[in-house]
DNA sequence: ATGCCTACAATGGTACGACCAAAGGCGAGA
DNA sequence: TCTCGCCTTTGGTCGTACCATTGTAGGCAT
């Protein structure tokens, strides 16, 4: 046990066992109280070695560690290293996603949760967006009307323009939590909400629905927008009720969407 | 340029390195589609190690991701191994907590979000709870103000109690997203609401209302409850605007509370 | 002087081999 | 039969050597 005398050190040496637990907690403090911040770089994974006093492969453990929640990027090459990482919304999301493909929610949970979730954004979104933001949501609404009225619709693009009328929707609501709320959402079903738009009938009302939602909302009615959210989840119960009535088959398989 | 491989690396530079993560795939790929199941256990590392034709080291590395993912729980000595794992809140949970200790949120911002959730959540418990656990909500609710109205209130179990509150409330709406949305909360900022039980005055009212709110819900009176709910929040932001008052300071290291 | 090209150094990625530490299993002895 | 201690399995750590990638500096040609 060599107590490393550089005084330097930002870290200390460890010696339980799981060191590379240990050390990962060290630094991820280092990076939560500021001590290191986004950008920056860690010493390479010799330094660090010495450092901590360990081998270099719990060294990289912990960095692997780390890098697997978010915190860190790893680059290769001459001035390469692990450096400090913005968290963005994607790896709530993805844990999320992870947890829902091992837990199943039934359908009906997930369109119960989502529609309390509209309901308060749409109303936060009344009252917190600009005027801009309300129509461009209406200008975007009409767009998907537009391509969903065609005989052979997109539907890549009309599910990409869905989620992004969601995604703006939360944005408006100008708190971040119910944006990242509606991101994981996104992300970890691809959202039963497709399964109207394979339908030509569910596909226009659904269709118009949104543009009548939005067009409430761009005009401050929130007892309308209410409405026509709470349309939009009658139809996408029908549907999947009929859905499920075809295939005998429970929903399970339904829900096990994979895609990562 | 010595790429003796085809044209084709020129679109897919990847297949360098990452031996950990492609292996940390496979075995991932392997537990989602029912290979293999949670309880199991993988082969040892050094079996692994021949199996898959790498060191030792990349094994490992692969198995550390997936025990962050929470996927894998690891044990030391004679049938030891690497066992998978049965995924649970905690993990989106703290992934989360990460994420919101990088992206600090308004207090107001995180109390209109726990407002909503709360509301919509009583409704549902309402709706979906048992008599029985309604009684116990209110006989742990009791329990919470017995504890706040004591001259010296011991504060770790009351923020304890209050916590499993509203984790039992949470339980109750019978919708596990709901469940998780609260535990998530609860782990990322160990709830404002401690505030409220440093001072006398707001913690006593406090306690009432948590028992009002637990007895209207015992009692199904939806309304009575939210507007309880709705009190509650009053008295959050009014103790959080004397406290922001007394201490010019912004909220910034408010939000940073540390617990981990 | 400028611009290209190569060699080098820094750094992560991988392999191998050795040893330590726990933890369950099994056999010897009381 | 029960208990205790060794033995095997298996993760945890260390250390070294080597490879692959990448930025840079310095040399060479124009």
């Amino acid at each position: 046990m060599t107590k490393n005398t550089t005084v330097q050190t930002m870290f200390i040496p460890v010696q339980a066992g799981r060191a590379s637990e240990e050390i990962a907690l060290q630094i991820e403090a280092a990076i939560m109280d500021g001590r290191l911040s986004p950008g920056e770089r860690l010493p390479s994974e010799r330094e660090m070695q010495s450092q901590f006093g360990t081998g270099r492969g719990v060294i990289r453990e912990a960095i692997k560690i780390l890098k697997q929640k978010g915190l860190l990027e790893v680059k290769k090459g001459a001035k390469g290293g692990a450096y400090i990482r913005h968290l963005d919304v994607d790896n709530v999301s993805e844990s999320l996603a992870l947890f829902l493909k091992q837990h199943p929610v039934e359908p009906e949970k997930l369109i119960e949760f989502r529609e309390t979730m509209d309901r308060t954004i749409t109303q936060l979104a009344i009252a917190h967006a600009d005027q801009n933001e309300k129509d461009a949501l209406l200008k975007e609404a009409l767009r998907l009307e537009t391509i969903l009225r065609e005989e052979e619709p997109d539907f890549i693009a009309s599910s990409e323009l869905d989620r992004q009328l969601n995604i703006m929707l939360a944005n408006m609501a100008r708190n971040p939590l119910f944006e990242w709320v509606m991101h994981a959402m996104q992300m970890g079903f691809s959202s039963h909400d497709y399964a109207l738009y394979e339908d030509k009938t569910y596909r226009e009302r659904a269709a118009a629905n949104w543009s009548n939602t939005a067009r409430a909302i761009a005009q401050g009615e929130l007892m309308r927008a209410l409405g026509f959210i709470g349309y939009h989840y009658v139809l996408l119960r029908q549907c999947i009720d009929e859905k499920n009535a075809l295939t005998n088959e429970p929903d399970a398989e339904f829900l096990q969407k994979d895609e990562q």
